[in-house]
DNA sequence: GCCAACGTTGGC
DNA sequence: GCCAACGTTGGC
């Protein structure tokens, strides 16, 4: 039996879509599309269950950092964006059976960092020392938290 | 824009 | 199954 609700990093370039873009959305609600890669879909499909909360990144941000907390409200489902040509997620490969091997889920705001916290920041708190996020190479989008990691990062955020 | 690190692809 | 070439990520 897993501890519930598990915790999670998901990585979004603000400039695409940012914690505010979420704020702003319907019911501040969001579908995550557009992961292509394994590990983290199978994260999505396999490990994420509705309650279990994250921590929204942005990356290639300046400063890249924590910018809120969110929850997820819908697991795994299929990535419709994957099948759409037009669509800058389409993967080609994806459609040979007319169903996308990508899926996605729903994810709605907690709450906003107070301050973001940055990748600095992180780095350089006692007890994060193992957050993937700071290991080298680590470029996964999503990635899973400890406990007593996203304990400190709320505290970080000004939302413990 | 650079580039290190990692993932994916595809020829063999 | 190996591995070189190529593409992507993402901090700086």
């Amino acid at each position: 039996m897993i501890q519930r609700p598990r915790f999670w990093l998901m990585k979004t370039e603000p400039e695409v879509f940012s914690f505010d873009d979420l704020m702003r959305a319907p019911r501040q609600t969001t579908c995550w599309e557009g992961v292509r890669n394994y590990q983290a879909r199978n994260m999505m499909r396999d490990d994420f269950k509705i309650g279990d909360e994250v921590l929204v990144y942005h990356s290639n941000a300046t400063p890249p950092g924590v910018a809120g907390v969110a929850r997820v409200v819908r697991e795994a489902y299929p990535d419709p964006a994957a099948l759409d040509p037009d669509s800058e997620y389409f993967d080609e490969k994806s459609g040979a059976h007319g169903e996308s091997r990508w899926v996605m889920v729903d994810i709605q705001a907690v709450a906003p960092a107070q301050k973001l916290v940055s990748l600095d920041v992180i780095r350089n708190t006692a007890g994060l020392e193992d957050m993937l996020l700071v290991k080298r190479g680590q470029r996964l989008s999503i990635q899973p938290v400890t406990l007593a990691e996203w304990q400190i990062v709320c505290r970080l955020c000004g939302l413990a």
